[in-house]
DNA sequence: TTATTTTTATGCGAAACAGTAAGAAAAGAC
DNA sequence: GTCTTTTCTTACTGTTTCGCATAAAAATAA
């Protein structure tokens, strides 16, 4: 739809718009909005400041693109593991699972979350990038409502229980799984926080 | 010990060092490390940019010492909360109400916490920052484990459980009440997270 | 070849920034 | 009153920043 395959007329581009917006993306992962000039993103993305303009406007466009490209990436990874069938205890397992390779990507290994590390710092003073950062996060809530509504109606979950108030807990430590990596906690610490969720919300696990 | 109630031999200067370590927190509770300029601090002090250097040294070091301020700030409010006795019911309940109204603080109402939603923004940058706020978490994990061992040795909870699981769990929904503060969350919102939490963590509450 | 279109490259200008130097001001000490 | 000490005030330096203006380069169209 958008994309012309066919020959531009002027002078062919030498960027890749897809590989800058990801590079983009990096940087301000790494370093915040404030963090970053918009000189780093011309040294990241190998396009001059003119072209940066041209291509994407200014420096607040070019964060708000880094956050939907984000959302994009992250919406791709974990919608299957939302989706994909099996026991609550299998999808909790399945979608922290990516969460943290996602959280404990880039060059140092801590980089957490997009949206909650660097996207929420700026909440305060620009509410366009709160409201971005918190829809989100709701769309997360809503994927593990989904997941423990249908846990509920395959009658895995015990009667009293209030599916939505699991769900609550459940996007919670997902939250605190991002700030964890960014504050340097390894993998089998946030591994031993996911266990614990898991057991609290589906009960123990039978022992093999 | 460290304050000299007698004569000062010189000019006496025109701030309170309190007053000003305070109102520098607030700046970069609000805007971030890099968000904030000299000039800012400056502003918001009434100290002149030299009065601020000569007082405190550089950026850095003032972020450094607000991140102390805050932490120190935490740990009054906190300390009585973790320690009064009662149920482990109550206990979440008081930590977690007072959590609310530190992370609901602030002119717009939705500051966060300052060792998560903006000290940790810089910890892929500078890993000393990273090291203040990861201990200022870990301080209140501890808080915690403590809690919850308390209210194993009263009897308080299931044979089968792992206090120090559910202590991980208490502690991370701490973490997301701050992010969710900061994403716009209002203050029922966060209260049911707080009650999912603690009624999964105590057993659902007996109806009065 | 010549014109047109699109992008890249160079570089400018005004503002903001961090940090400091030098001197004026306000207090006590003598 | 004069000296000394501490702080405040003003002003400066060099750098970085954003955003844009202008011109060169590389492609197609005619």
């Amino acid at each position: 739809m958008t994309d012309t395959p066919t020959k531009r007329r002027g002078r062919p581009r030498a960027y890749d718009p897809e590989a800058a917006i990801n590079q983009v993306t990096d940087v301000f992962w790494n370093n915040g909005y404030e963090g970053v000039s918009l000189d780093d993103l011309s040294a990241a993305t190998g396009m001059n400041r003119p072209s940066l303009y041209n291509a994407f406007g200014d420096k607040r466009a070019l964060f708000q693109m880094a956050m939907e490209r984000y959302q994009q990436r992250a919406r791709e990874t974990m919608r299957e593991r939302f989706l994909r069938g099996g026991t609550l205890r299998e999808g909790l397992e399945r979608i922290y699972d990516a969460a943290l390779d996602f959280y404990l990507s880039g060059d140092l290994g801590q980089r957490g979350c997009f949206l909650i590390n660097v996207g929420l710092t700026e909440a305060v003073a620009d509410p366009t990038i709160r409201d971005t950062a918190a829809s989100g996060l709701h769309e997360l809530d809503r994927g593990f409502e989904r997941l423990v509504q249908r846990a509920q109606a395959a009658g895995e979950l015990a009667p009293g229980v209030d599916p939505l108030a699991l769900a609550k807990v459940a996007s919670g430590i997902l939250n605190a799984l991002a700030v964890r990596a960014r504050a340097g906690e390894d993998r089998a610490q946030l591994q031993a926080m996911i266990t614990a969720t898991i057991d609290l919300i589906c009960g123990p696990q039978a022992s093999e």
